[in-house]
Order: structure tokens, then C-alpha cells, then sequence
DNA sequence: CTGTTAGCGCCTTCAG
DNA sequence: CTGAAGGCGCTAACAG
């Protein structure tokens, strides 16, 4: 079954159906009415490969995320609720998706760019993908227009997504100051990714605002992972002035630093209030569940795409539509982890 | 840069240049490899809907995965492990992949075998995908070669990929038996689902074999949430001989019936061992660190795609290669939460 | 409004 | 071992 087998069978020329099928308006609404029928009826489905030989366009968006550290697990939880929200509202605007791998370190760095030029890819999004990937680097340096969700590149044609970081620690310290507690710590991610320094910046800021001491001592380094929560609340309550309450800039970081609490003999939250970030599935099931900042997948999938497809309708000659980088807000979800100063 | 350019600038024919860097073995090793040399360094790249156009295959499989419950965590934290493990399997096959996208309810059901046909998709691989799927059924009753993990679907030309439910489940309890347990009670997931069935079955199995006696009372059914594992934990403690271990057949159940003890003021593992199905990121985080039966995620996707390959190459004529369901081993991860019977 | 024609970039016969 | 020619299925000019 092809255009001119429909063709044949309509009666009309190759050229009538593709227009018919296309909604090209030169078509009169009955020999179209007529053609889509009969498509519908003999299961008609248009070749895609060829339509992207002639039409120069592929209707095809690649999609990457991190390969190597995803098992590690620092945005790992995301990532999924990202690929589903990013594959949905491509869909919605009738892109194909494409997943693009690097065969790994003996690549040519130009191995992204190379694959969007065979299959004619439009853009490319990112998903989490880490700093140093030289094959990406290559691409946002490139022409290809890239919509990057937590990603650091810059390029001529690239935009970042993420969620307002600042925002959602400033929320998460305002929280926490509202229930009374005056003495709150932080513990960080590492603080090259840039979530992880929002984070802190979001709560340097509030402390700030809110009039809070901050000393040294009370930011401590972690790397997203149980341990370093753990380590970092032991290290906080073990102070001559300890906190009462700490914001971890990560889930599984806080998670950590409850355990320290227990172990410390405390109690959460009467002893110490914990507040975390992002909202993984784990936040639920401990216990006390966590207090923690949620993220917004699906609009940060949508915010990725809709600021693809800004790059693809302004043209490729066009100058960068944005090179600020799009913010989608956070939600405090409050649970048991975090209570009133005892 | 096309392949003419590429031709010219050779001083050979394209079909040369198509031979050599095809690697058809009637070039001289001579010009192929300065076809090669000046192809790398002008960065040229064939491009692949008119490869597929002419060679009539894509090279590319579909991947198409839960799209509506997924939110809901069922299957959830294994998926992004299995999309890995399959990208990264079929890579290295060097078979380029595309994610399939369903619209909705309004869709015919022909959407994924017309996807397929479109796009020339030499098969699908299916992920914990829905048994209620109408286009899944579909493509399943078509004559695409399709692989599904976690799946119940059959067809001409269907592959089933599962981890060996029913022995994990087993160990699991042969585990708690080797404890000291000899009332072991079960919580099991919706039942009309493979896995479900199959852990049950599993369970059912080990108690047999071990003489252990199975009152109607020691199996609870759940739906894999933690709610339901906290019900069936609560119910189970306050039978007039409760069980001294419970063995959940999801991790997040596993969780619930820990809380269930933890508020029946029992501690875990002293009063109550408890065993898990999966290994989600959660049941590290938890306190104790549950005991728990992992899938091998990178195998599942390895075997889906080996399964796929394997009917590929048996070409479309050819009787279905292996209607047996490929069987994955799973792993006891022994944590805290099993301990001796006290 | 519709048909005819000419490719898109590549691979694959068939001749040399 | 290499070149010339034809066509994969479709769309986009250009005529009518």
C-alpha cells in the first residue's frame, strides 16, 4: 500500500492524494472527504522516510539524558517522570522522538551532531545530562537547536529549563522559619551542578532576609547520595550550638540526615525538622515522611519542548529567541518531617 | 555534504563510495580506505531515510512503555533501569530506536502497527506495558516481531521477557525458613498481573516444599502501594497466631507492612522479618534497609533485545523462533529487615 | 481544482 | 574492481 496504490484506487493522481492528506487547501473538501476514506480503509499510512527525503524534514526531535552515572541515582527519580512528560507533549505537537546513545569514550565528539544530521533531526532535548559530556558539548556548539532540562551548556541556539531552585530552597528556609526555628543548616550537593548552587543560593538568600546567623559551619558539602546526608547530620548535631532544623538540597540527603538524628537519639520531628528536595518516591515512604521540595515534571517537559519548537518556528537564520533560561516553579509539599521549634 | 559530493571529491563513482563504506567486499582495500579517510575528515554522514527509503529497512525498533499508569509507580522504578539497559543493548546492535507514543482513548487501534509501517520499524520492544492495551494487542496480533518485558500479550511473533518471578519469591521465603520462620504470611499484588501471579505462585510453592502450612488467612491481597501493604500488615499482626515474617511481593508493601509493625509497637527484624520484591531506591533509604528479591534490569533488557534480534534474523518467513517466555534469575538482597526468628 | 514532472540521497542491479 | 542507470515513496513546482 502506497500513494499510488491509493492513488489508482481513488481514481486521482499520486500528487491529488498527497494533497489531500496533507491539508493543503487546493483540494476540493469532497475528493479529500473521499480520499481519507478510502486511506483509513485500506490502512493507508504514509512512509515517513521518504516524506523526510523530499520535505527535507524529519518532524523528529532526539532526546538524551545521561548514560554513565543515571544508576548512581542523583536525578535518577526524575528522569522517567521527565521522559514521559517530554515524550507527551511531543506527541501533542506531532514530533517523533528518537532516543540518541555515544557508544561511549572512544567516540568522535561529533557523534550527537552526526546522528542529528542522518536522521535530519530537528533539535534535541537533554535530559539531567552531566557537564563534561564532550559529544554534547560539540552539539550545543553546533547549529542544532537544544532545549536542555537541568543541563549546563550554552550554545548558539541552545535553551535551559530547570526549576527554580532558589526559589524552592528560599521556600523550603521560609518553611522552616515559620515553624519557629531559628537555627537552620544546610547540606549541599556539589555545588558544580548547578541545582546544587541554586540550592545554596536560595538559602543563603533567606537567611539573609529572614535575619538568620549562618556560620560556616552550618553549610555542609554532600553529593546528593544517603551517606553524606548522614555524615552531614551527624556532623551538624554533634556542634556546641546544633540546628534545629536542616535543609538538604536532596531527597535521599535528608532521608541521611534523619538517620543521624535517630542515631543520635532524636527525634524527627520534635527533636529536629528535616526538610528535603525533589520529591522522590522514597519522601513518602519513610518515616516520618519527608517534607520536601517538588519538582514539576511535567512542566518542565512541556517548558522543554515548547521552547524547541519557539527555536524551530522563529527559523534557523533568526537570532537566539532566549537565551535566558526558562524557570518552572517548585511546590513545598509539606509531611511529618518537619514540625513546630520543641 | 552528500554522498555525490563525497563521490567527487573521491574521484570514484557514488556506488563506489556506497560499497566502501558499506564495506562490501569488492572494493580494493586501496579506496576504501581514502573513501573512509576524506569521509571522516568532511564529517559526512549518510543519511538515513534515504538508506531506508531504498534498502527498504530502518535499522531502528520501536519502544513503547506504559504511558497511563505509569505515574502511579507500579512498575515505575524499574523502567528507567530497563529503558537503559535496552538502549544500550540495542546500540551496540547498532539499531537506532524510536519511542511510539499512543494519543489516547479516541486513537484506532491500529496506531502502533501503523507507527510501525510509517517508519519501517523493524520490531518493538514493550515495557511493562498494560494487558488491557488495545493498540498494544493489536500490534501484538500483527506479524511485527515484538519483545515484551513484564508483558502478557501474544501474537505470530511475540516474545515474552519476565524475571523469574516465582523462584524469587521462593528464595525469599526459603530465606526467611532458613531464619528460623515457619509462619510466613504473604502480600500479594493484583493477581489478574503475571508478576503478581507469579510470586504468589512462588510462595505457594516454597511453603509446600518446606511443609510450612498456609492458612487462607496468611495471604492478603494488595496492589503493590504502600496502603495496602500497611493494611495487610495490620490485619496479618492482629490474627490470633500472627506470622513472625511476611514476605510482600513489591518493596513498596514491603514498607508499608514495616510501618504496620512499627505501630503495632513491633520492632523489625525482631518481632517481624520482612522481605520485599524489586529493589527500588527505597528500600536502601528505609530504616532497617529492607530485605529484598532485585530484578536484574540490565539482563531484562539484554534478553528483550537478544529475543527481538533473534526472530529478526530468523527472517519473516520462518515459524515463531521461541514461544516460550525468556526467564531472567533474580537476587536475595539481604538486609535488615530479615533477621532470625527471635 | 487537478495532473505531470522532476527530483530528495542512497543502494543495487547490470555492464564494462 | 568500478561506473552508469534506475528507482525506493513521496512532495513541490509548474502547467493546465
Amino acid at each position: 500500500m502506497n500513494i499510488r496504490e491509493l492513488a489508482r484506487r481513488s481514481g486521482v493522481s499520486t500528487a491529488t492524494v498527497s494533497r489531500a492528506l496533507n491539508d493543503r487547501a487546493e483540494v476540493s473538501e469532497e475528493t479529500r472527504a473521499r480520499i481519507r476514506r478510502l486511506a483509513v480503509e485500506l490502512g493507508y499510512a504514509p512512509n515517513e522516510p521518504a516524506r523526510t527525503l523530499v520535505r527535507r524534514r524529519s518532524d523528529t526531535i532526539g532526546l538524551v539524558w545521561d548514560s554513565g552515572q543515571e544508576a548512581a541515582g542523583l536525578h535518577n527519580p526524575f528522569l522517567l517522570g521527565l521522559l514521559s512528560a517530554v515524550r507527551t507533549a511531543l506527541s501533542e505537537a506531532d514530533y517523533h522522538l528518537m532516543l540518541l546513545t555515544t557508544a561511549g569514550e572512544d567516540e568522535p565528539d561529533a557523534a550527537y551532531v552526526q546522528a542529528v544530521r542522518r536522521h535530519n533531526l530537528e533539535g534535541v532535548i537533554a535530559l539531567t545530562t552531566p557537564p563534561d559530556d564532550r559529544c554534547l558539548r560539540a552539539l550545543a556548539a553546533s547549529t542544532v537547536p537544544c532545549a536542555g532540562i537541568d543541563t549546563a551548556f550554552t550554545g548558539p541556539r541552545t535553551v535551559r529549563v530547570s526549576s527554580d531552585n532558589a526559589a524552592g530552597a528560599e521556600a523550603a528556609v521560609q518553611h522552616l522559619y515559620d515553624l519557629g526555628h531559628r537555627r537552620i543548616a544546610t547540606v549541599t550537593g556539589p555545588l558544580h551542578l548547578p541545582p546544587a548552587a541554586e540550592r545554596l543560593a536560595g538559602y543563603r538568600r533567606a537567611c539573609v532576609r529572614l535575619g538568620l546567623a549562618v556560620p560556616d559551619s552550618y553549610v555542609v558539602g554532600g553529593d546528593f547520595f544517603l551517606a553524606s546526608g548522614e555524615a552531614a547530620g551527624r556532623r551538624l548535631l554533634a556542634l556546641d550550638e546544633p540546628p534545629t532544623a536542616i535543609f538538604a538540597a536532596g531527597d535521599q540527603m535528608a532521608i541521611g540526615a534523619m538517620h543521624a538524628a535517630a542515631d543520635a537519639g532524636l527525634s524527627v520531628p520534635r527533636d529536629l525538622a528535616v526538610v528535603g528536595f525533589d520529591d522522590v518516591d522514597a519522601a513518602g515512604l519513610v518515616r516520618p515522611a519527608l517534607t520536601t521540595v517538588a519538582q514539576d515534571q511535567r512542566a518542565l517537559g512541556a517548558a522543554a519542548v515548547a521552547a524547541l519548537r519557539d527555536m524551530l518556528d522563529a527559523g534557523p537564520s533568526s537570532p537566539v529567541p532566549a537565551a535566558e533560561p526558562r524557570i518552572v516553579p517548585t511546590r513545598l509539599v509539606v509531611r511529618g518531617s518537619s514540625g513546630p521549634r520543641r
